[in-house]
DNA sequence: AACTATTTATAAGA
DNA sequence: TTCTTATAAATAGTT
């Protein structure tokens, strides 16, 4: 797009990477306002320069609070919609891959790391709620036969008793067991999408 | 860019619009990444569509949540930056353009609004030492001239004691008393930049 | 999803 | 930084 077809590779001259990277932040903030208009969408933008300046663009009406909120909002969707499978999968877990999804985990759970103590008592209640409909389901499947969720989650213990006890375990609980829907989701710069509605 | 040019305003017929929107975003996602490795930036987009579906990109080797807590921090600098300002120019603060500056600091107090305890701690701190040094000197330029900060955070007592009390206040403090650096910062999708270096 | 005629973004140069 | 312009890339309308 331009005289010369270049590289998708690090600028190494430092004029230059500076020059492309006013120009083309320029193009995608245009991007940004149109997709806006034209789509009636929310767009959130926030980078940071190679020499740590900040940029961003916002759509109109809204904040960076209030999207980073919604987006926090929906990872829990995510989490609570693959605990779910995960669980209704248990008996066919194989063995395979167990270190990938680890490490995506642990990606997961810092995501998740500071969430407010009200969204927290959301995710309590609906963890209580599902975990509820998966005991009577595999009570159903398995008979007799000795269970083990692959979440973990039905270990040790009943439901949470408080909003308070549950946040100060939240971050070690998701950082080893809960995995997004996409595959390029959060590993190296991929983009992923669900279809939940705004809560 | 197509067939035909078109005119940047919403688009009504429904899959047009979904259309559109599937198409552009995809566009912006390949432009920050190609940013991202082009000029060695870290980029966090974060999208609703008008159906409410959510879309993400970021760089990699870092998540949504740095890029949130590193995007707050600047809020706070800034903030900081231009309640110095503010305070150094108290004298010949005009009467003018009193609303627009409430409006924008309604907006940036949204922003502040849920910063961390760590985070408070060190905006205290800053303010403290601060205001130290605008205290010394208005005192030199005025005399005994009784004297009222712009910023109104002279008033009615010393430094604060704790960084709870502090929080406790701190978002109605900045719901009224803030404003941002750059003209186009939070109004119907601007975006701005600053030059601080990453905390 | 693909296909292209066009529009738009932008790399290089001033 | 801003402008110019040849060229690459994105995409609107169509299939």
């Amino acid at each position: 797009m331009g005289r010369g077809k270049i590289e998708i590779k690090r600028i190494e001259n430092p004029i230059n990477r500076q020059v492309t990277y006013s120009k083309r932040r320029n193009g995608i903030f245009k991007k940004a306002q149109e997709l806006t208009v034209l789509c009636d969408a929310k767009v959130s933008i926030i980078m940071f320069s190679n020499t740590s300046k900040l940029h961003e663009y916002i759509s109109p009406n809204i904040s960076m609070k209030k999207i980073y909120d919604q987006y926090q909002k929906r990872l829990l969707d995510r989490s609570m919609e693959h605990a779910l499978r995960e669980d209704a999968r248990a008996l066919e877990e194989t063995e395979g891959s167990k270190q990938q999804a680890k490490e995506r985990d642990q990606r997961m759970g810092e995501e998740l790391n500071d969430l407010s103590v009200h969204e927290l008592r959301g995710l309590e209640q609906k963890m209580s709620a599902s975990l509820t409909i998966i005991r009577d389901r595999k009570g159903k499947e398995l008979g007799g036969k000795a269970r083990k969720s692959p979440t973990g989650l039905l270990e040790n213990q009943g439901d949470y008793d408080s909003a308070v006890a549950f946040a100060n375990g939240v971050s070690n609980l998701y950082d080893f067991r809960l995995q997004p829907n996409h595959p390029n989701l959060h590993h190296g710069g991929g983009f992923g999408s669900h279809d939940l509605r705004l809560a």
